[in-house]
RNA sequence: GGAGGGUUAGCCAAGCGGUAAGGCAGAAGUUUGCAAAACUUCCAUGCACCGGUUCAAAUCCGGUACCCUCCUCCA
């Protein structure tokens, strides 16, 4: 099966062709490093990962650019308001963002260029605009002129007459500098509140606008006309809308072939946004003593485009059912160094059998829910078939699971073994011991009174074939 | 007001015209000194509602209800 997604832009699903056989060229809208992002910002994430994950699964050599804004209204007030550069707000959370997305297992881009450092090639494209005749002056401002594109608003439908009228009520009536309500601006002139945040440019001392920089970094990156771009669903409209508007003026060219944006992360039935206050960042979480891989299963169970209600509840339910799947995958390994001789023809049969229905349902339209479904499936269907499970097909059924880890990336299909009770601290391990020795004798009661005791400590202890095993309650 | 999306078991969720995948929770059983874990089995005559098309509809068409997103901070 080939690939096939949802174009946003023309609202359909499309078969995958990319422009350069074998290589995709992928730009995903990054993070304002203003402050941790929120796991609905990593929804977003995650979402470009699992694509660039399975275009690598199907063969293409992926070429990925996130692009770090580290200038723009909020990182600018913030610096403002704790009285320090710039540079000293945005890179401690671009440092973050970068150790959340290694928490998550996102892989990484080839390229994760700065606003600030792109600030000339902006600048010529702004120039080359202006050239064209895109670009009126205002207030010492330089802003895009919508309606000198005449192909603008295709991504979202847009009526040109509403964009006149100015239909949203949220637009503040006195914004007389622009000539329309919904042109954009490109070059913003400097104001004493952005204090040290300059540039000297043809067009007066100032700084860029939001939108140009992804224009003019995917551009550099990826050429004028690229393959994939990747954003969450509320950046159709301004943010992507105007990066068409302005790169196809200033290239002449189509700029990018297919758009996907993803739906967005709720809790309790509402967007989950920085302004809302109704948010968790990865790092609430871990703290709560949820895992990495929880969260990344948790975030791609539900398909891309629908939205995603988040629970704590639905986080654990996450946990547990990727505990199963490395369970399975530590029996496969047994059977892989200590089955029987033979091709177990079942086993593998079963392995090529639900691996096809994992890649087919990730080619529909990455469709997650149903290849981790045939993850599971294939766990209960190979447990059927145990008298398979020789040396041979143990290994082609891991080598199935490994395919499956390679783009669900929550597994872990090499757990170490149980930590030695001596890494527990003193007491507890004194208690563990003496356990061990009650329960040698079959002192029940004895080993009950331990049992409490280590929980009162706040261990819980489960008893299995090889041995206590102790877990954090 | 305009544009777009959604509604499938207690919760999450696939399904894209051929008779309801999967996960969590729950129930019974195997195992266990007892638990836990693991394993086995069971768990929607039904897909918001009302019509229609069809041999056949959760899937297509028309309508109704409710929910959500976007319409210049947003992933």
């Amino acid at each position: 099966m080939t690939l096939q997604f949802y174009n946003s832009l023309t609202r359909n699903l499309e078969p995958f062709q990319s422009i350069r056989p074998g290589k995709a060229g992928l730009y995903s809208c990054g993070p304002t490093v203003y402050d941790y992002a929120h796991i609905g910002n990593f929804r977003a994430y995650v979402f470009s990962d699992l694509l660039h994950r399975t275009l690598r699964l199907f063969g293409y050599e992926v070429q990925l650019v996130m692009n770090i804004t580290d200038v723009d209204d909020k990182t600018i007030r913030a610096a403002r308001q704790r009285q320090i550069p710039l540079g000293e707000v945005t890179r401690p959370f671009e440092a973050a963002f970068h150790e959340d997305l290694a928490k998550l297992h996102i892989l990484k881009a080839g390229t994760y260029p700065r606003a600030t450092d792109h600030v000339p090639e902006m600048i010529r494209m702004i120039e080359k605009l202006r050239e064209a005749g895109h670009v009126y002056e205002s207030e010492g401002s330089l802003y895009f002129r919508i309606e000198s594109f005449p192909d603008y608003g295709r991504l979202i439908n847009l009526q040109r007459e509403e964009l006149r009228a100015g239909a949203s009520k949220r637009v503040a009536s006195d914004e007389y500098e622009k000539e329309q309500v919904s042109d954009f601006v490109l070059w913003k002139g400097w104001v004493p509140e952005d204090g040290a945040v300059a540039w000297d440019s043809p067009f007066g001392k100032g700084r860029p606008g939001w939108h140009i920089e992804c224009s003019a970094m995917s551009t550099k990156y990826l050429g004028d006309h690229f393959d994939l771009h990747t954003g969450g669903m509320d950046n159709k409209f301004p943010h992507h809308e105007n990066e068409i508007a302005q790169s196809e003026c200033c290239t002449g060219k189509t700029f990018v072939n297919t758009w996907i944006h993803c739906s967005h992360l709720m809790v309790d039935g509402k967007k989950m946004s920085k302004s809302a206050g109704n948010f968790y960042t990865l790092r609430d979480l871990l703290g709560k003593g949820y895992s990495a891989e929880a969260i990344r299963h948790l975030l791609i169970s539900t398909h891309y485009r629908n939205f995603l209600n988040f629970t704590l509840e639905g986080l654990a339910a996450s946990g547990k059912a990727i505990a199963k799947i490395n369970a399975f995958a530590q029996e496969l390994t047994q059977a892989a160094q200590n089955g029987a001789e033979g091709p177990g023809a079942p086993l593998v049969d079963l392995a090529a059998a639900k691996e096809k229905r994992f890649r087919d349902s990730l080619a529909d339209d990455l469709n997650a829910s149903g290849a981790m479904g045939a993850v599971f499936e294939f766990m209960h269907e190979a447990r059927e078939r145990r008298d398979s499970w020789t040396k041979t097909a143990a290994k082609a059924a891991l080598a199935f699971l490994e395919t499956a880890q390679s783009v669900f990336a929550c597994f872990d299909l090499a757990p170490a073994a149980t930590a030695p009770e001596a890494a527990y601290p003193e007491a507890v391990a004194a208690l563990l011991e003496a356990r061990k020795a009650a329960r040698a004798s079959r002192q029940f009661s004895e080993s009950d009174r331990l049992r409490d005791a280590l929980a009162a400590l706040g261990w819980v202890v489960k008893d299995t074939p090889k041995g206590q095993i102790l877990e954090r309650s």
